[in-house]
DNA sequence: CAACATAAAATTGTATACAATATATAGTTC
DNA sequence: GAACTATATATTGTATACAATTTTATGTTG
């Protein structure tokens, strides 16, 4: 019987292992990031149909690894399945982008305003910290680094307003954004625009005053908003070219 | 015993066809959908472990069908993966409870107050009507079919908000203290004040009054709070007996 | 009998194989 | 040559097989 000494199984044997420890150590979180990192980094374009095949070679999953990274996705809204026809990267138009916003801006602003209400001495200095880096960031035109900059300025945030499902239904819709959003931070006049409004909010928070707080919040996410419409119709211009 | 003989290869063809059009026709949605129910419903109950091939016996799918439609689950929050550990139904503790509900009397009391301001004429009549329909089945006590004339209540309302992210998030979270609501549904007092907080909510509405919309929503979704964890204090004290 | 080490079973993680459907290509007819 | 049909290819939907890990059972030793 069986030796079956043939091509298949004998695959790259432990490539989980070597990842380490404090991760999920699985193939599929793995292929998870990998693929939601490429969609909010734009490497797959809006409306892109994606092929499992291809992703499966990209990635270096199997298929059924690779299937239920997909399903993750799917779920969060990044992409979308039609029978037999697979996924495609969810494509925005303006009034989907409006209801992310109104309802990012009902959730953010309750976060900054539990923040404001709940976070300890330590979690106000860090964010006055953080906002200083990401002062440094605009200065500096360290474009690069301030995703990450503001990321851990939003860490800081919704892990102070004690609330985890909040935080979780946050993620999830700011993910529906973030690529629209990091490529308009190429604007040097938007940089310095959100940059005051997030040292606006900043100081609202640090004197906890929630009335503040709350306009900062929903004004921030207002000039947010009209900046991400404005950018579509920019592209649906050059499109016409 | 095992009743379902459909034990070798011999697939059943085409059970997914016979579904009908409308509903999506895969065998994942309709194992998602058939687990989320069972969950929903108590069937499994919180903490207890999901062993795929038992799940797999139960629904008729194969396990990748199955893993894909838990993967769906688990995004959701209803289930708990760990590494080799397998699934198990999520518990919730007081805490989370208190989470949850901060979190969904914010999208909530939002979703109601656009509605105030967006529903057409149409929508707040057939608000009224799926009101008068829950307040036939308080008085004749026709405990069964209340959660799918509430959900009648709410679908209205989620539609008639006009966001479509919103009811997204809504619908989510929901599931997650759904089973909760609905066994505490049997308690005749608090069906009667869960109605008149609906009939206030329901008036506010029809008039379009945000305050009062406002106002109402809250108050039912702290009512709803408090009734949650007082159950949940009773089962802990059950436990100790 | 308790405690530990070891082996067997059960369960999950991963990869591949087969079936159903959709898309693309080629051929035929007018 | 355009339009339609039939065939071939590609892609997704579904099921099964193999590997890694955990859990349970077994046996040994003090």
């Amino acid at each position: 019987m069986a030796v079956t000494l043939q091509t298949g199984p004998v695959r790259k044997a432990l490539p989980v292992k070597a990842a380490g420890r404090g991760v999920e150590t699985t193939l599929r979180s793995h292929t998870q990031v990998a693929l939601r990192s490429a969609i909010l980094n734009g490497q797959f374009v809006a409306g892109q149909k994606l092929v499992e095949r291809e992703l499966c070679e990209l990635t270096g999953a199997s298929r059924s690894v690779l299937r239920e990274a997909l399903v993750n996705l799917e779920v969060n809204g990044l992409i979308e399945r039609q029978s037999y026809c697979g996924y495609r990267v969810t494509e925005l138009d303006a009034r989907t982008v409006c209801e992310i916003f109104e309802l990012r801006s009902s959730l953010e602003t309750q976060a900054a305003v539990l923040f404001a209400e709940r976070a300890s001495e330590a979690e106000l200095e860090a964010l006055n910290r953080q906002l200083e880096k990401l002062e440094d960031c605009v200065e500096n035109f360290d474009i690069e680094i301030m995703r990450p900059v503001k990321e851990g300025y939003y860490d800081i945030l919704f892990t102070g307003c004690r609330n985890r499902e909040l935080r979780r239904a946050l993620e999830n819709i700011i993910d529906r954004v973030c690529h629209l959003r990091s490529r308009l931070m190429r604007d040097p006049e938007l940089r310095v625009t959100s940059l005051h409004e997030m040292q606006k909010l900043t100081a609202a928070l640090l004197k906890r005053d929630p009335i503040a707080t709350r306009a900062a919040s929903l004004a921030h996410l207002d000039s947010a908003k009209e900046a991400v419409l404005a950018s579509m119709a920019d592209e649906v211009f050059k499109d016409d070219l």
